[in-house]
DNA sequence: GTGACGCATCGACGTTCGTCAATATCATTC
DNA sequence: GAATGATATTGACGAACGTCGATGCGTCAC
């Protein structure tokens, strides 16, 4: 529910092939922005262990041992891939779930190689 | 000439897909260091300027004035670039050509979605 | 060999990052 | 409403990053 729009329109924006034309300042940014979220090996594992549970989203809980983070360390970086636009957020009841947005990976994907 | 083998088998341990289960530590690690040289705006602009270039190359007095930095600076991130396996280094006479490596894009574009 | 040129390295600087312990917030249960 | 449990936030710390000016090192032309 809590996907932040750090990309005015992550959709169009976030996607310019790198390998076709020189990207401006813009589409530069809103790459590297996504990119630099995921240049930490813990957020990259994150990421793998959301996609890999069972409906494909968990909790804190779920995420703080397999890293093997503190749990506001584990906080912080769901944080910032909620903040890159890469997972969403939803609160339960007490539990908070994240799930990968979708797409979301196919559109960084298509921006690396097209097609 | 100089693609510094920084990940100690490129083409194997690079491309785990992110969504197919849990990475291990090395899987992670390899990944999160090419994610992490993506992400400077500087970087994915340079980037971009090398693939569309005629010959897909380019030395550093071509991306130097297209991003407004200093010759040190992109100096430096194109040795980043290097190191992480994107970027090729060629010395041909007084100029320093770089390319993209061949097929590591697609790669990573493979491990963020598998297809 | 002397000069000019292209690029890398070095040293320094302010900024951002990753991490933790401590604490706060919010929803549930009694 | 008090107690408990799951997360988020704060504050602090050292490490890493992005940038620059100054300098060093090959290479080419004369």
């Amino acid at each position: 529910m809590t996907v932040l729009p750090v990309l005015p329109s992550a959709a169009v924006a976030c996607c310019s092939p790198v390998t076709a034309g020189v990207l401006d300042d813009s589409q530069a940014e809103a790459l590297a922005r996504m990119f630099k979220a995921l240049g930490d090996p813990n957020r990259v594992k994150l990421l793998s262990i959301i996609a890999a549970s069972e409906g494909q989203e968990a909790c804190v809980c779920d995420l703080t041992e397999p890293v093997g983070l503190t749990q506001p360390t584990v906080s912080h970086h769901m944080k910032l891939l909620v903040e890159a636009g890469l997972v969403a957020r939803e609160q339960r009841g007490r539990w908070a779930y994240f799930s990968i947005v979708p797409g979301v990976l196919d559109s960084l994907a298509g921006a690396l190689s097209p097609r």
